[in-house]
DNA sequence: CTTGACTCTGGACTAGGGTCCAGGGTGCAT
DNA sequence: ATGCACCCTGGACCCTAGTCCAGAGTCAAG
């Protein structure tokens, strides 16, 4: 019994089976070989193939960017793999820095204001507002 | 003249037509006035509505929340807009706190990253993989 | 009067990552 | 041989924030 079916396969790895249909649809997993029947067979690559996908997501990668990762992988190139976390890594700085300019603007208008009171000088509302509001 | 037409609307806030017409359909915008032959006809009021709308998006909010701050900006209630606010920077505090996390464990591995040779022992591929890749 | 720029409508399409469904076929235990 | 859980397929649908399209009507200048 070295080969599990699909349902077997998706519980294994947490997550559903129509996940990993379409995860074959898109080209993360390879075709399944299948049964007399045309159930689909899984062994244990597959299975640590879907848990690679699983943790690169938890790091964050786009289901795109983990096909890369996998040929990367396959091939054990750890400078293309260095260089792909990297890339990676920028891009969460950059994501980070623009929720923290976010932040700290929402907040900055935050700590000014009455915070009761109907209309005010409320600073978030006047940043906002230009004029007058109608309507 | 206080009327412009939605092109001279939409180019005055710095957005699409279609983004206006789409701001309509949602909602967000009221159903604008119309010349005899069916034009939408706008005034100073919707400018300044489509501000709002815009400058709210830069603090990072929903087109959604963005909604209710327009009910809640209409009434003037500041208390209740400095709760959105409040829950919305706590929602943006989540977010970076959750790419910091992800952005450590990616770090963490790259460090010790040997960055060059054919497999190796890449902390990467190490942590991506459990045993063997296959395939 | 014609040309070119503008506007109207309803609907389709995009990306990302799935999720759900109908209508049918299997596998296994009772 | 019957019931139930499982599997198959193709396709529709979800969310967000728009963008683009065809086919038709309108406005202003020359």
């Amino acid at each position: 019994m070295t080969s599990f079916a699909i349902g077997q396969l998706a519980s294994a790895a947490g997550v559903g089976i129509d996940t990993v249909r379409y995860y074959e649809r898109s080209g993360l997993l390879k075709p399944a070989a299948r049964s007399a029947s045309g159930y689909r067979k899984y062994g244990e690559g597959e299975l640590d193939r879907l848990n690679f996908i699983r943790r690169a997501q938890h790091l964050g990668f786009t289901l795109n960017e983990i096909g890369e990762l996998l040929a990367i992988g396959s091939r054990g190139d750890v400078a293309a793999m260095y260089q792909a976390a990297k890339l990676h890594l920028d891009e969460i700085d950059k994501r980070i820095a623009d929720l923290h300019r976010v932040r700290d603007a929402l907040n900055s208008l935050m700590v000014e204001c009455p915070r009761e009171g109907l209309d005010g000088n409320c600073p978030i509302l006047r940043a906002l507002l230009n004029k007058e509001l109608s309507q």
